[in-house]
DNA sequence: ACTTCTCACTTGCATTTTGCAAGTTAAAAA
DNA sequence: TTTTTAACTTGCAAAATGCAAGTGAGAAGT
């Protein structure tokens, strides 16, 4: 599995996820996001091979799951797991450090700050109505 | 200068510091780190290349900046700016993350913890005395 | 004054990661 | 039954990372 460089949870998270890709894989994910070509039309025009091994990585590092396919569709849906969850407030400092840091960075809809890890990792039942 | 993939500040954030070093140098220097070899020096065993080239770049982003040499030295001290200790939070956050949701990861001093960003950027005259 | 040391890098080269473009496979739609 | 679409894989070029060794300038020792 991945070698740690050191103890430190800031360099071993950075390990995990410190790449240009994952933490946008999982704002896109707090956005709603759940399938390959979901993932594929975000405005960063990630490759396709990036994006699937990446899904593998987050996927083998328990951030992320696939749940078993429903029937009429092949594979299942992409999930944040509540590990996968808990970079929410990382993703959300991240986007409050480019709000107030870079010129001209887009508003990110209420929403998504209001996004908490508890929402996600539903475990069974996609009991996503409204 | 950096070409953002998109206006999401999150995208551009990792445009910037999305790599495996960037938030480690900005560790170090919350821990009071302030010259090259205190850098290279961390349990991390950053190689010389890429802390050199890290820091130009860090530099050229304005998250860093070097001092005026004192006499008595040949090249100024490292210290973050308002940019780069506004990142504090997200170091913060990633920290949490990696001790809650990483086994075995160190614990780090309360006053990593208690770290502000208004404690960095001092402008001029390095009061850090006691 | 002259050699030695240390600090802050630079250079060369091998390895790994990223990125683009095109191809594949299976199921859904026409 | 041909065509689309969704979810990838493969090949190869380019960029980033990493190791080891070298450099230059001021500080320290003698």
């Amino acid at each position: 599995m991945t070698q740690f460089r050191s103890g430190c949870p800031i360099a071993s998270a950075l390990d995990i996820i410190g790449d240009k890709w994952s933490l946008v894989i999982v704002r896109a994910m707090v956005m709603g996001a759940t399938s390959y070509s979901d993932l594929l039309s975000t405005p960063e025009k990630i490759s396709t091979n990036i994006l699937a091994e990446r899904l593998r990585r987050l996927e083998d590092a328990g951030l992320i799951r696939q749940s078993l396919p429903r029937q009429g569709s092949i594979r299942g849906a992409y999930a944040l797991t509540a590990r996968g969850a808990a970079l929410i407030p990382v993703v959300q400092e991240l986007a409050r450090w480019g709000e107030t840091q870079i010129p001209d960075r887009w508003t990110p809809p209420e929403r998504f700050y209001a996004a908490r890890p508890g929402d996600f990792d539903v475990r069974d039942g996609d009991a996503a109505a409204d």
